[in-house]
DNA sequence: ATAGGGTTAG
């Protein structure tokens, strides 16, 4: 298709004398010129084509050398098959008439070209006549009814004509093959080839491009080294199919043998095989030798440029790579897309749209992948007005419908909050697959619609483990702990295999909820797997233990992971100070310090959670002082209620008054409950009460505050003071936080809150509760006496 | 003669 391009403009370029020609032919071009305009108006490229291939063929007329005839039978090649490919029906069909008109339909080479076209548009009638123009069922029919069909996908209506063929040429086994490897039958393939009589070099490469169409790299290049025993000689196709399957196995020791029989076949100066070179060289790390081998080329193509282009943007060099772009001799949808998406990527998207527009402007169609990935940059960027640009332009385009544009459209909207017009781009989808399913639950669940998200993931038709590492997370996140684990086993019943993203979820679901029972059941599943203790998993696992009060199990599974991250010495650090560990929570951070990891204003936290349940004032001043002059982290205001924690608690409530007061920004709520707190333990009444004049000043918000002080006046016999802040809280409308126990029974997780009633409990379970009432009594006998 | 195999991005 590409080298009849270049012959249609070559023809253009020498297209002088045409007056009397396009007269002559003026009824059928101009038809033919209106058809293509009226249905494709948008794009400005189809019509420039259309008017030079138009042009063309005028030119034919009038000098009809045989140079000319080859040049015009090249031209209708060329323009039957952008019919064909572009699904321009209405312009097929005129330039079919236009060829009739000129007398060259019933050429062969012609209607073998029309035959195809009318086989891909599934129009019969047309196909009939064309047939009989053939003078029926020839070899050369066959092939091409053989061919449409694995274009249409009708693997058994192909297999079928081919059975059914009275004699089979070289042509009707490759297009068999290569047909049933593009449908990715590669078994029935496979099984084709080894029976196929007349293995030439062309059918060899179909096998191995068609192992590299399908991923299957290995074997690609176990069916090339076959095909070398036999004697078969590689050509240009073959090398630049294998070298291809070598990038895709990273085998680059493979790829240097093949570089070295490119030489040996002297195809090193071949134009596709230098271009698929630069990209091998590029995927070595050798980028070097990639520039090299561009440079050295003495014909370089759109592919050429495009292929160099890539190796700049890979090494992360956009401006040189911008400068390549601005100087190419010629453009293709993949040399914008490589750029667009690069800008895409790293988030300039003002950048990536302004390409895009001039793309536009310079009658590219964008691609598939073009709005893909300008539309997840404008989903990363939360940018819904661009997004939206972009959306109406896929529509331009009729790809919205498409099953990838649609994923990133309802990917975008879902991110800026647009969850109804995220649904309406799901809608649109034509032929929906797991990834726009998913994504839709995703949106969902990031928009907090947990119903509509599991409504939907109940409809999937085939879910995959991204389906349901989605819904877990959304019911994770959306703090609907209690049911993962029940959606987890339904998970297990499906077949489908969890994966770490799946377990470090569902572990977060089970420290929630603290339940050590299916933690422990989770971690075992995890073992019986086989899966690695992976950074995200483990630290889940470890958060987990500490969580449910095994500390020996978090610290053991902290021990066995090989990588850790920031987030796992938080939770190791965390866990062992809740547990009441503090010591070891501060060697373990002293230990860290001592690594190349940087604490974090969350490990901090930790690290003065443990000096305050330690008793370590001055430990604790001193890591307090060194976030800000060590590390550069400004403290916040839990730091400081952390400080207010530690003084308070070990008696100190004077200085920890100070404190308060010097900060420089409004304490927390917390801060002046820790001294609350503080003030209950050391009955301090005095300070007390200043801190709830305070806290009355402030008109703070908070009841915990109010509960703290209720209660210093409740031990202090002053129930008069506790019966007006208990007013003063049914005044403002704040609720005590209530308070929620939950134990484990048979695998089930029950929640008891103070105000559940006998009946919403099941009998027998009071019963479990006067027994351990009375073990606690007696242990506090025990430790009294 | 006509019909079969291709490279570049994500």
């Amino acid at each position: 298709m590409k080298r009849a391009k270049i012959t249609v403009l070559n023809r253009f370029s020498i297209s002088t004398n045409q007056n009397k020609a396009w007269q002559r032919s003026a009824t059928a071009t101009h038809q033919f010129l209106h058809c293509f305009s009226s249905t494709t108006s948008t794009v400005s490229n189809r019509i420039d084509n259309v008017k030079r291939a138009v042009r063309s063929l005028c030119v034919f007329s009038s000098a009809d050398s045989a140079k000319a005839l080859k040049c015009y039978k090249e031209n209708c090649v060329f323009l039957l098959r952008a019919c064909s490919s572009q699904g321009w029906i209405h312009g097929g069909r005129n330039l079919h008439g236009h060829l009739i008109k000129m007398g060259v339909s019933s050429d062969r080479s012609v209607a073998a070209k029309i035959l195809l076209m009318y086989l891909n548009f599934e129009k019969y009638v047309e196909v009939d006549v064309m047939i009989s123009a053939f003078g029926g069922f020839d070899l050369v029919v066959w092939n091409c009814m053989i061919s449409a069909s694995l274009e249409k996908g009708r693997v058994e209506k192909a297999c079928r004509l081919f059975d059914e063929m009275p004699e089979r040429n070289e042509f009707s086994w490759t297009a068999l093959v290569a047909g049933l490897m593009r449908c990715g039958r590669v078994d029935d393939a496979a099984e084709y080839f080894g029976r196929n009589p007349f293995r030439d070099v062309v059918s060899w490469t179909a096998m191995i491009h068609g192992y590299v169409q399908n991923g299957m790299y290995c074997l690609a290049l176990k069916v090339f080294c076959r095909m070398l025993n036999r004697g078969i000689l590689p050509n240009e196709v073959t090398f630049t199919c294998i070298v291809k399957g070598c990038v895709g196995l990273c085998d680059f020791g493979f790829g240097k043998s093949v570089v070295g029989l490119i030489l040996k076949c002297g195809l090193e100066n071949n134009l596709s095989v230098c271009n698929c070179l630069i990209t091998l060289h590029l995927r070595m790390g050798e980028t070097d030798l990639a520039k090299r081998i561009f440079d050295g080329m003495k014909e370089r193509d759109v592919v050429s440029w495009t292929s160099i282009l890539d190796v700049y943007v890979e090494m992360g060099k956009l401006i040189e790579a911008r400068r390549i772009f601005d100087d190419m001799p010629e453009r293709n949808e993949i040399s914008w897309s490589t750029m667009i998406a690069r800008y895409s990527q790293v988030g300039d998207a003002e950048e990536a749209l302004a390409l895009f527009k001039h793309m536009l402007h310079d009658g590219i169609r964008p691609t598939v992948s073009c709005f893909s990935s300008i539309l997840s940059a404008s989903a990363t960027l939360a940018a819904l007005e661009l997004g939206m640009c972009i959306h109406s332009n896929a529509i331009k385009f009729g790809l919205e419908t498409d099953v990838s544009v649609g994923s990133t459209l309802i990917d975008m909207y879902c991110k800026c909050g647009k969850t109804e017009d995220g649904r309406r781009a799901f809608d649109s989808i034509l032929v929906k697959n797991v990834v726009s399913w998913n994504s839709m639950v995703f949106g969902y669940n990031l928009n907090g619609l947990i119903d509509e998200a599991r409504e939907l993931f109940e409809k999937i038709p085939s879910r995959n483990t991204i389906s349901w590492n989605t819904m877990i997370a959304g019911l994770v996140q959306s703090e609907y702990c209690d049911k993962v684990v029940d959606i987890f086993n339904e998970m297990l019943l499906s077949g489908e295999i969890p994966n770490a993203s799946t377990f470090s979820s569902v572990l977060r679901a089970c420290a929630t909820i603290a339940s050590l029972e299916k933690g422990k059941n989770i971690h075992g599943k995890i073992i019986k797997l086989g899966i690695s203790y992976e950074v995200f998993m483990g630290t889940a696992l470890i958060d987990m233990y500490a969580k449910s009060g095994d500390i020996e199990s978090s610290r053991s599974v902290f021990d066995r992971m090989h990588e850790k991250n920031e987030i796992t010495w938080t939770a190791m650090i965390q866990g062992l100070a809740d547990n009441g560990l503090a010591m070891e929570s501060l060697i373990l951070f002293e230990e860290m310090q001592r690594s190349d990891v940087v604490p974090t204003e969350l490990m901090f936290l930790a690290v003065l959670f443990a000096c305050s349940h330690c008793g370590l004032v001055d430990k604790g001043f001193r890591q307090f002082e060194s976030m800000e002059k060590i590390y550069g982290i400004m403290p916040r205001g839990r730091h400081y209620t952390c400080m207010v924690d530690l003084l308070a608690r070990s008696g100190r409530l004077r200085e920890a008054e100070i404190f308060i007061e010097a900060m420089p920004f409004q304490p927390e709520a917390n801060a002046w409950a820790a001294l609350l707190s503080g003030c209950s333990t050391y009955k301090n009444e005095e300070i007390a009460e200043r801190i709830a004049k305070k806290l009355w000043e402030l008109g703070e918000e908070n009841s915990a505050g109010y509960v703290l002080l209720s209660n210093i006046y409740a031990s202090a016999g002053r129930w008069k003071d506790v019966a007006k802040i208990r007013k003063s809280l049914r005044d403002k409308g704040l609720k005590k936080m209530e308070g929620c126990s939950w134990i484990e029974v048979r695998n089930e997780v029950r929640s008891f809150h103070c105000e559940d009633g006998q009946q919403l409990l099941p009998s027998g379970m009071y019963g479990i509760l006067e027994v351990l009432m009375s073990q606690i009594a007696d242990v506090q006998c025990l430790q009294t006496s």
